[in-house]
DNA sequence: CTGAAAGCGCTAACAC
DNA sequence: GTGTTAGCGCTTTCAG
């Protein structure tokens, strides 16, 4: 299979047709106020002819500040809806400074993440945001010092320097583990992600002290990690239900988990009779019955910040890094208010 | 803000620094077999030393074939849940061939797409797929001669030839109605797309090829389009099923509009009395009372299709144009199974 | 205000 | 096997 060459005129070629010089072509492409209106008039309708379309690959290579109008954003995976709708906050934001936007995934694999930002490094991004999976970010300052700008979001670096936006996970969490406390529980399961993600961490966190606050004392049994296949968490779950001395609430401290929960639930036959709040939006959570109480993440509102603070770097900001916490919401609608029918 | 500029060693730098020339280098970093072993050790270890990263836009700029390992997609919004399962398709595919991809949303507006395809373009992507808004694709002609290839999904391109992934909306919608029909449904409402929209046109076809086949008349009232405010919407709705006559089943042509019914059904509480199923996949649909009945499209399988046509093309197959398409699965779960409870 | 020459970082072509 | 020279399409610099 051959491979077909691609050929597109040059502003050499343009210059050529219109009877000007490269330069000139470059000036009027480039929008430089002054040049001959006659000029540029014959210069754009050869550009038209030849259908040209400047390269700005080229353009960036010899050009001082080096832009490539570029930036990069790496997520655990583009296609889960929290990836999404961040990406969706970069793109509106990038697209306003004629910028476009790269996307990769993760997939919770540190190799994986390494590989990306070399690909996008050697691609010369302006910018990369990401919500790491790397224990590690030290490999980055080099990269750093070279004069690439990352931003983290979601999730702080390690032994890296860089703006971070992250939501208030424990203090969100705390705050739900609370509510289902003053509604009388004091056996509350907890369900996380696995430990070694910061987020969960957190999250776990805020469950922990709310509990101790409380005075009320963790049972060991009742403490579930996502870790595992959804089949068995699906097991063990049933069984701790199925025990003496059950679980009278459940916060989850993840969205997929949270539908988990529900699925669970249903199927147990105890959705109005155990109470259930979860971290993270879910689609069509107030359709459910009863419908779920969450904590929220203002995810839009996330990119944007994270988005913002990349792009000042960008311009050439040199101050302290710094770490935005943007306020999570709790919204009772339901599952989170059901009292405990266990004694 | 004074604009940083990234310094970066080049092989020329490696060159010097490990006593070689600078095409010995460009050989080691193409992994070029015909090079001696100790060179190799040499150029790495200062290239490690200096931490330099090959500028692959540069290197593309001067190869005989011009790619740059790029591809672009542009869909409807990338943070619905369609687009994004779809984005990742291609993600997967590019990564095995050391290929990264860029995303942009077009959110229905033909200014943009062009708009977007000229910055890609101009950033000379390999290939470009678009989920289209714009309703004429010849100016799309003069790209694709000068080497661009061009892939469609979701959608067909108008006044333009290239590969197309589709699925099977209106066979997929035909059977979705004749599904009610067959369980006693005679006045069966529709709510779909604006109709300039290319699916939303194929799944009212199916719809109304239901309908017809089952010599039942289609009430003008019992039409309902996606194009006004949800609160418009949802008021229309439930004026509906308050007149005389009302719908005894819904089908609604996309998964937001699907979410739409069930929260009026909801609250008019129908949910159990009224049939419903949805075109496209939503999420926790299993876990609502009823569980929604949908006509699922395997969006993975389009991706990838696409993605390897795609890659097909710009691996430089020249063969003609192809549309595929890619079969939906009636997935009954409840809601569609519910009898008509009135006359 | 316009243009000619140089060169961004790399690969191609051809010498050695 | 290795190095030299030219040049991809553009912007910069500087002379006119």
């Amino acid at each position: 299979m051959s491979t077909s060459k691609v050929t597109r005129p040059t502003m050499r070629e343009v210059a050529a047709l219109s009877g000007t010089s490269l330069k000139t072509v470059s000036r009027v492409f480039n929008s430089v106020a002054t040049v001959d209106p006659k000029l540029v008039a014959k210069v754009e309708k050869a550009a038209k002819k030849l259908n040209y379309t400047p390269n700005m690959t080229a353009g960036s290579l010899r050009r001082t500040d080096g832009k490539t109008n570029t930036i990069a954003i790496l997520f655990e995976d583009i296609s889960n809806p929290f990836s999404a709708s961040l990406h969706r906050a970069y793109e509106d934001i990038a697209r306003e400074r004629g910028y476009v936007v790269f996307a990769g995934s993760l997939d919770e694999d540190p190799a994986h993440e390494h590989e990306l930002v070399k690909l996008f490094i050697s691609r010369r991004v302006d910018g990369l945001v990401i919500a790491p999976s790397a224990s590690d970010h030290s490999y980055l300052k080099p990269e750093q010092k070279a004069g690439v700008h990352f931003g983290f979001v979601d999730r702080p670096p390690v032994n890296f320097a860089a703006d971070t936006v992250l939501s208030t996970n424990r203090e969100g969490s705390k705050e739900a583990v609370a509510h289902l406390i003053a509604y009388g529980h004091k056996r509350i399961a907890f369900i996380g992600d696995d430990s070694k993600i910061y987020t969960a961490k957190e999250r776990f966190k805020g469950y922990e002290s709310a509990m101790k606050k409380a005075g009320l004392t963790i049972n060991k049994k009742h403490l579930f990690a996502g870790d595992q296949s959804e089949d068995a968490l699906l097991r063990s779950l049933k069984e701790a239900f199925q025990s003496p001395n059950p679980p009278t609430a459940i916060f989850t401290g993840q969205n997929v988990l949270t539908l988990l929960a529900i699925r669970a639930l249903k199927e147990l036959k105890l959705s109005n009779k155990v109470a259930l709040i979860g971290y993270d939006d879910i689609p069509a959570g107030d359709l459910l019955s009863p419908a779920i109480s969450l904590v929220r993440q203002d995810v839009a509102e996330m990119g944007r910040r994270s988005a913002e603070l990349l792009f000042r770097r960008i311009d050439g900001y040199t101050g302290p890094v710094v770490e935005e916490i943007v306020p999570t919401t709790f919204t009772p609608r339901g599952s989170g208010e059901i009292r405990p029918s266990l004694p």
